[in-house]
DNA sequence: ACATTAATTGTGT
DNA sequence: ACACAATTAATGT
């Protein structure tokens, strides 16, 4: 059997042995584009290493990040497109170099009667994402754009395990749908501040 | 090693 | 938001 040690203690012994008879190993490189804008949606992912990006497309151009999915995480809106055989709403970009399995939607329909440590699973995961969409659309709705950025670095942060990011102010502004000049100078004053340190491409967080 | 270009970041209006 | 200056990295000769 694979090397699903952390999935051991999830699942049972008989869900494991399905997982991994039909689910398919995948792995992923930073920047590589999981799931696009109206994919057909195959399977429900399992992260097994790594994380992904989970972005929303606005109606004219904006793209905006929803969250971060990392280890042993899965996509609620993956479940809800499989449902309803949909096709995707959203975007996932890998964050970093990773692996995950993906797994049929037939089987993820038929494991929900058939196990307990299955349901669990995903009713725990719709819970996680859920807060953390309330927390983006707290962010959104009613933090400064100055604690948002921070909120956004600090989830960085802990998705890619590094307190040192290698990223451009061009990207944190696409992330967040605003202008670089602006996270420009945001982060200025964050560095004066003492909270990060800059260097080319690179935001370390103290 | 040097010049040229592109990419990234800083600042003023 | 826009324009431009300043800085740094990448590439070719």
């Amino acid at each position: 059997m694979k090397d699903f040690n952390a999935l051991n203690h999830i699942f049972e012994e008989a869900l494991l042995k399905e997982i991994n008879q039909h689910g398919t190993e995948i792995s992923f490189m930073a920047d590589d584009i999981i799931t696009d804008y109206q994919d057909q949606i195959k399977g429900v992912p399992i992260i097994l290493d790594g994380a992904i990006k989970v972005m929303r497309e606005d109606f004219n151009d904006g793209e905006m990040i929803m969250y971060f999915l990392t280890k042993y995480d899965t996509c609620a809106l993956t479940l809800q497109c499989c449902m309803s055989k949909a096709k995707s709403e959203v975007k996932a970009v890998a964050e970093t170099n990773g692996k995950l399995i993906m797994v049929p939607i037939s089987f993820v329909q038929e494991w929900m009667k058939k196990y307990e440590t299955w349901r669990n699973y995903i009713i725990k995961n719709y819970d996680k994402r859920l807060k953390e969409m309330l927390n983006t659309i707290d962010s959104i709705a009613f933090m400064k754009l100055d604690q948002r950025l921070l909120h956004y670095l600090n989830e960085k942060v802990y998705v890619n395990e590094s307190k040192s990011l290698d990223i451009t102010h061009q990207k944190i502004a696409e992330d967040l749908n605003t202008s670089r000049v602006v996270i420009s100078r945001l982060l200025k004053t964050l560095e004066n501040k003492g909270i990060i340190k800059q260097e080319r491409s690179i935001i370390k967080l103290m």
